[in-house]
DNA sequence: GTGTCAACTGGACTCGCAGTACAGTGGAAC
DNA sequence: GTTCCACTGTACTGCGAGTCCAGTTGACAC
C-alpha cells in the first residue's frame, strides 16, 4: 500500500516542496521523479509536460488556501459576529499563522507564475487570475458588510480594498524573499489592519 | 557611432525589455544577441555568463529607480516642505507614473529575482537585498520626520512601514501582472497613502 | 486460464540553450 | 609597425525537456 499511495499526489507533494523551495524553472523533472522514486516514464504518462503539472499544483495550491481562508473567518466569526471585527482578528489569525511558516507561506506560487509567465501557457496564467479575482470577491464581500456598519474615514474602492489583501501578503512575501528576514509578511498585514481599523473607525 | 553606442549598454537595453517582457529565465541570450546584433562570442566578451548580465541589470535597474525617487520627493518637497504632505504628494506622482508605465513598472526585477533566486549567484540575492533594505532606510527617514510633527494615530513600527512602500508596490505588480489589468500598483499605492493620511492625521 | 487494461519501467532519441575554447580580424592609439 | 581592445565565427560539451515506444506487472473480468 505504502508504495502506491497515488503516485500522481506524490508527484505533486515533492514537486510543490521543490518548487517552494528553489522555484519552478530551478526544479528539474529528473529531480522530482528522484524523489517520488517513479520512472522518467512515469512522470510524463502522469503530465503531459512541466505546464501540466503547474496547473495541477496551481489547482491543488488555490483549492488549500481558499479552504484556509474559509477556516480562518470561520472561526474569527465565532470569536466576534461584528464584521469588522471578525475581519481584524482574521488578519491577526492569519498574520500568526504566516509567522508560523518556515519555509514561507505558498503564496509564493501565485506571484511566482505571475512572474514567469511566458513559461506557462494559458490556462495556468488564467488559473492564476481566477485565483486572485477570487480572492477580491471574497474580500470585497467582507468589506461590503463592514461598510454598512461603519462608513468609511476616506473613500475607498472596495474592490481595490480587496485586493489590497493580496497584494499585502504577496508583497510582504516578495520583501521576506529578498530580504531573508522572516516576519516581513505578518508585519505587513498586521500593517494593513491598521489601515482598517482607522478606515473604518467609529465616528465619535 | 551609430554601430558602436557602447555594445554592453545596448546588450542592457535589448536584455532589461525582453526581461520585463517576459522574465529573466524565458530569454535567451540568442535572442538578446539576435537583437543587439552582435555574435555570442561578443555577448561573452562582455558577461561571463548569465549571471553577470542579471548583476548589471540589477545594478544599473537600482540606480535608475532611487534616482526616479530623489527626483520624484525632491519635486514633491518643492511643492511643500510639511513633510507629511510632501510623502503624500511624492506618493500621489508615483501613482501617475505607474498608471503611465504600459508595460509596467520595472519594480518587476525585484520581485522577479527573488523569486528565481536558485538561479542566481550571491551576489545577485545581495544586490536585490541591499535595493530593498536602502528604501527601507530611506522612507523610514521620511517617516520618521513625519512622526516628528504628526503623533500616529495607531503604534506602529517604522521600519515595517518604510517596507510597507516596497510592499505595496511590488505587490500591485504582482496583482497587476497576475490580473492583466492596468491600474492595481498605482489604485494599491493611492490606498497605501489613504492609510498614511489617517495614521498621522492631525489631533482634533 | 486467458484477456484486458491501467500504471507504470527503461532506453534511445531530438532539440534548444548555456557555457567553453580558441583562432582570427579590423580599427584605433601609441 | 605593433599592440590591444572589441569583437566574429565555429566547433564543441553538457543538461534538461519532451517524444516514442516496446515491454512488464498486477488487478479484475469473465
Amino acid at each position: 500500500m505504502d508504495p502506491k499511495v497515488d503516485t500522481r499526489s506524490r508527484i505533486l507533494d515533492i514537486a510543490e516542496a521543490a518548487v517552494l523551495e528553489k522555484g519552478f524553472e530551478a526544479t528539474s523533472i529528473e529531480e522530482i521523479v528522484a524523489g517520488a522514486e517513479i520512472s522518467r516514464g512515469g512522470f510524463f504518462y502522469h503530465f503531459k509536460d512541466k505546464n501540466a503539472l503547474a496547473r495541477a499544483m496551481l489547482e491543488r495550491y488555490i483549492e488549500v488556501e481558499n479552504a484556509l481562508y474559509d477556516d480562518l473567518f470561520a472561526r474569527a466569526r465565532e470569536l466576534n459576529d461584528d464584521p469588522l471585527h471578525c475581519m481584524l482578528i482574521g488578519l491577526k489569525l492569519l498574520a500568526e499563522m504566516l509567522e508560523e511558516m518556515p519555509t514561507g507561506h505558498p503564496g509564493c506560487v501565485i506571484a511566482s507564475t505571475a512572474y514567469q509567465d511566458r513559461l506557462f501557457d494559458a490556462g495556468v496564467r488564467d488559473l492564476n487570475r481566477q485565483a486572485i479575482l477570487g480572492w477580491r470577491k471574497r474580500f470585497r464581500g467582507m468589506f461590503e458588510e463592514i461598510a454598512a456598519v461603519y462608513e468609511p474615514r476616506e473613500p475607498v474602492n472596495l474592490d481595490a480594498l480587496g485586493d489590497m489583501v493580496s497584494g499585502v501578503v504577496e508583497g510582504g512575501l516578495v520583501l521576506q524573499r529578498a530580504l531573508r528576514e522572516h516576519n516581513n509578511a505578518s508585519e505587513q498585514i498586521m500593517l494593513f489592519r491598521s489601515y482598517l481599523k482607522l478606515l473604518f473607525a467609529p465616528r465619535p
